[in-house]
DNA sequence: CGGACGTTTCGGTCGACGCCGAAACGTAGT
DNA sequence: ACTACGTTTCGGCGTCGACCGAAACGTCCG
């Protein structure tokens, strides 16, 4: 057994890649997705294992660099590391929901209605009101898709007029704007640090709140002025049963 | 065992990532990042494993939509299935050399010199190469990174003086610009369409010819010229041996 | 036709790993 | 101090999958 060159080996990947090939460990990424800390039992609960085995996982999840952890008290909260690693697991989700991969079983399409109308993807919004969002922000000409994605000019005035600040120094290079396939409206909404600035003001405005424990938010009454007027959203988006999907191919 | 719901279950996402998470077919999907076709056979050797061995990887791989295979008569080519494939890889390993994991084994750091002078990543420039281009187009205002990494309309007119014709409408929405982290350089280098066709093009002008059948490329005389004159990127970089690390902690 | 060569299929082995329950550990609250 | 509860450690079990060599299969070429 020569040794290989460490550079064209995948070593590194394999490994990283392993701690997400786990039908268990990945549950617990997508559901640490919604960027808040969870608990070793909650994550337990929301897979289906024992807490024995949830603990293990975490350990190494967290070992892997995938999740920072919290202890308080008897409690340990553990949640997505940083920024990169959400990036890392919205790509794969996104790589893998595009994937035929053996069948979609069609079961829970229930629970489903909830999060497709609108939730937190880690730090910014998606869903339905994510995507409308991104589409009325786009017909607005705050965003422009030309030559890569980018605020304009209007787009940066219009954000301050909102008083929405926007986190410009952060750790290793975040992109402001970034795109992000929903997967549940199999069309992009906004990432980014611009896209969670838009979120977190959203949540101190109280145009939205969070819904249970899960990622699913509701707009409140004066958020959906605040969507309609400022953004440009259309109001029947808004609206949480509506099968209006928008004006959608739009920018197909 | 109570089926979950398969939209929070990481069902999907622990496939995909499945196939990435075992060392030899982690190494394939490296080598196949040249953007270029490989045999079975020649996969086998790059990874150190049995041809029948490397035969079911590609099976796989193939199987799982990352790679797309072509047959030509007794010979079975592959190559990464799409750009979004390719998108997948290079984020899971620039998450991967970011993160700790166990050691750096250190060795083979000999035959890394000759990959971090210029390479091919996927079908984009990359190495010292790469970076020096990033560098240069960003200084003569051919790209902004100001919101999110944009090409400007100076660098539109530019890539068109130059013949440099950009897929404009590709399949899946591929960005025209991405930044894409180089693990020698440990600093962005540009990918996307834009990135793709300024590549393309230094290999029709003979800029750039592939040495070996790896990744690594080198760059002629009248390569560098156009680097120098065109780009605007300085000459000692290009020098196959310099120590300098260019005018490096500019975006820093 | 017959050999050379790239590829694939098939058994079979072996190690890695996910899972659990039981028991131990720590903290918080009564 | 005693109880409740979240968490962790430890054996042990079962499975999955990566690997190889040998043999079969195709294609190309002399």
């Amino acid at each position: 057994m020569h040794d290989r060159d460490p550079l064209r080996s995948g070593e590194a990947m394999a490994a990283l890649a392993g701690l997400l090939a786990d039908q268990t460990r990945a549950t617990f990424c997508l559901a640490l997705l919604d960027g808040r800390a969870w608990t070793v039992n909650e994550l337990a609960r929301q897979a289906g294992v024992a807490a024995s085995t949830a603990s293990e996982h975490v350990t190494q999840l967290v070992g892997g660099g995938l999740l920072a952890e919290e202890r308080q008290g008897r409690h340990r909260y553990v949640r997505i590391a940083d920024p990169d690693v959400a990036h890392l697991i919205e790509t794969v989700t996104s790589a893998a929901g595009r994937r035929p991969m053996t069948v979609s079983s069609l079961g829970g399409a229930n629970r489903r209605r909830a999060l497709t109308y609108a939730r937190t993807c880690y730090d910014h919004l998606a869903g339905r009101l994510g995507v409308a969002i991104a589409d009325a922000m786009t017909d607005r000409g705050f965003v422009s898709w030309d030559h890569g994605l980018a605020l304009t000019d209007d787009g940066a005035d219009w954000l301050a007029a909102m008083d929405v600040r926007v986190d410009d120094r952060p750790a290793s290079r975040r992109p402001a704007l970034r795109s992000c396939l929903d997967w549940t409206e199999r069309r992009p909404h906004l990432g980014g640090a611009v896209a969670a600035a838009v979120c977190r003001h959203a949540f101190d405005a109280h145009w939205i709140s969070r819904v249970g424990n899960a990622r699913a938010v509701t707009v409140t009454d004066t958020g959906r002025q605040a969507f309609v007027s400022a953004f440009g959203v259309a109001p029947e988006v808004l609206d949480s049963d509506g099968l209006a999907t928008s004006g959608a191919v739009r920018r197909a």
